[in-house]
DNA sequence: CGTTCCGTTTACGTCAACGTCAGCTTTGCT
DNA sequence: AGCAAAGCTGACGTTGACGTAAACGGAACG
């Protein structure tokens, strides 16, 4: 059978993260991993959490925020005003991530422009180069 | 005639930053404001720079590096060698970019999935509490 | 049975990106 | 001339997200 849950090296190895960051996830609340005598134990909602917590914090969430996300993807059992805010919150979240989207569009392909014009340059020089020559 | 100079107040409104924002960019090398006597005086070239420190800050770049992103973005007199290197550092970040906007893509289409089964569960919560009455 | 790994807690250190405050010119206005 | 407003230069403070080091406990191995 494999491995129900993972100790906190087979963890980090798993997620590129060190021991360090895994307790201080912890200690904020993101992660609940169980106890077996003292050491962590880290289930499959856990693993599930770290994914959603890499992910936000690479679009620039801040650990705040993403634990608050993060109850829309665990919330079984919400009392409603509760699920109602949580909703609200993540509303706003998906309009902030889908305006990112087109930036993120416009700067690659301003980007990209660039890039050509600098391959231009660059086969330019070489061109003069063996011209010289 | 439109001003061709900003002074750090106009500065500031223009793009909503602080003063202090300024000065610590151009301390880091990432703005040149030209001087009239002691005061700041910045031109079109600070202005586009800007916008695009500011949008590289809304994707998680860091400011070391944007201020060497932005050396691409105004080369007009590089060696080849210092061009070579910039063209392999933004075909570094177009990669990443493109990356980012497929996650992006991925968390965007989650969420909506999330935000709709949230919605399913409050109309759902609304109806029995109608029924109740 | 010693020691060598893991792992744990507690606590202080660090780095980026500014905020904030003090003290000093310079400029514009009256 | 007087004075407030705007800018300037240090210099220290702050916040988030960990790094790092000290000191301890258990278990596994030769």
């Amino acid at each position: 059978m494999t491995t129900e849950t993972l100790n906190i090296r087979e963890m980090c190895d798993a997620f590129h993260v060190t021991p360090r960051t895994l307790r201080f996830y912890e200690s904020k609340e993101l992660l609940f991993p169980v106890r077996e005598g003292q050491r962590r134990l880290f289930t499959k909602r856990d693993r599930a959490r770290l994914k959603l917590i890499l992910r936000g914090k690479r679009f620039g969430f801040s650990l705040e925020e993403i634990r608050q996300l993060l109850d829309l993807y665990h919330m079984n059992d919400g009392q409603e005003a509760q699920l109602s805010k949580t909703y609200k919150l993540a509303e706003r979240h998906l309009s902030d991530m889908e305006a990112q989207k087109a930036e993120l569009e416009e700067a690659i392909s301003e980007l990209k422009e660039q890039i050509n014009w600098c391959a231009d340059k660059l086969s330019q020089m070489s061109k003069e180069k063996t011209v010289a020559a």
